[in-house]
DNA sequence: TAACTTGTCAAGTGGTTCCTTGAATAGGAG
DNA sequence: CTCCTATTCAAGGAACCACTTGACAAGTTA
């Protein structure tokens, strides 16, 4: 084999990582994903896709490396790989946000204007916990919060919180967490939670970013759940 | 625009980076741009294509933001847009390399066999420019070393190397490096080096690298060439 | 201004990707 | 063993992508 071939085949390797990336549905994927392990008929209704085009989707990002399956009873569960398909993510959205111009539109069309929402940062939150005047909530899909959640996170998936608004306690500050700087459901948390007269922020970014900083995480059924070691 | 349109078009938005890069060809391009800017018919020669496929993909890569241009004299340069376009490469391979089986074989095929090659770390380095009894050798293209080189560094790209090995004193260890940890041509240089008797030893990964982590370095013609800013 | 250099565009061809529909598997449950 | 459920496979059509060739555009130099 020339050099030249032997070189452009090894690039044509890394651009294969790169093609399992080049779809919004997979990126989608791979973003619900880096909360925990889902099986397929979950991730279908995530993204909004029929089950069997979720599964083919499913199977390109295997084929390039980045996601696991593991079969418990009659399901499949998928899974990252590792914690650097997670980095990968974050270069990803970092790139786009910075230098592609209509990644900003976008997101403002889908998120709205995030001005008055007040992110508090990680490092202030750690200080609030450990003060105790905060409640921290994780207002992800339960089984999100199962998989791994903010350690005293305490867990109202998005659509259960304004009936279960009443069993939060009304004199203490609430911080709302979610998937990442492109999920919305912080967000709403917050606007509902301000109508509703309560003190509410969101904290910046979300659990996949509080775990890779290394910040005390829980979860549940910590054998089944959790995420990628490597 | 319905929520579920809205966020699959914000992800349409993440995956277009990833398309962008979902070609060897582009692939390669980030590669050498990575060294710092180069124009067109330069780039088209590196990565052994037509000057009008190669434009073409350069256009791919700004329409994604990953590359911009600016025009010298006759010339056009292109060059990364920013850091983050590096980092977000380096993540790529790092994927590749760790769970895409195939990425391995195509590398060894690539590369050739490396163990012997001793690889000095980069800390290692720094303590013997240090100590000053070393000769740190950039192998790459002339223009390369002109946008950017490790402080002390020398200059003698890989093709003139036989014939300027004279140059170099006999009795000090020489530690070349070149583009990345994909790049053959310190490897290569190594390998001569030791066949005409030489004490040779490759640094690990490349200039990219060693920029990345802040240690000295030096170039030509500051103003005109050099890397981005931001 | 005219001639030249460099880079981009346009059209065409062969190949690949995405998503839908309907059928096939492979395990677990009864 | 048979049924059932979750997932995968296969076929097909519309859309998109890569690379070639030859023409065009935008500057620079004389």
């Amino acid at each position: 084999m020339g050099e030249r071939k032997a070189k452009d085949s090894l690039f044509d390797g890394f651009a294969e990582i790169a093609k399992a990336l080049a779809n919004g549905r997979r990126a989608e994927l791979i973003d619900v994903l880096a909360q925990g392990q889902r099986h397929v008929e979950d991730l279908a209704d995530q993204i909004g896709q029929s089950v069997a085009n979720t599964s083919f989707h499913l199977r390109t990002l295997a084929a390039a490396g980045l996601v696991v399956t593991r079969r418990d009873k009659t399901r499949i569960y998928y899974r990252l790989s590792s914690d650097r398909v997670v980095d990968l993510w974050a270069a990803m959205r970092d790139v786009a946000a910075a230098h592609h111009d209509e990644i900003d539109a976008l997101a403002a069309a889908y998120l709205g204007h995030r001005d008055e929402l007040d992110e508090i940062c990680r490092t202030e939150l750690v200080a609030r916990i450990a003060a105790g005047d905060v409640i921290v909530l994780d207002v992800r899909p339960a089984a999100e919060y199962a998989s791994g959640h903010i350690a005293s996170a305490r867990s109202i998936p998005a659509d259960r919180l304004d009936r279960e608004l009443r069993t939060l306690p009304a004199d203490v500050e609430i911080v709302a967490y979610c998937r990442g700087p492109y999920c919305v459901l912080a967000d709403d948390a917050v606007r509902l939670l301000r109508r509703r007269g309560r003190v509410a922020r969101r904290l910046e970014d979300g659990f996949p970013e509080w775990r890779h900083a290394r910040l005390p995480i829980q979860s549940l059924r910590e054998t089944s759940t959790g995420q990628p070691g490597s």
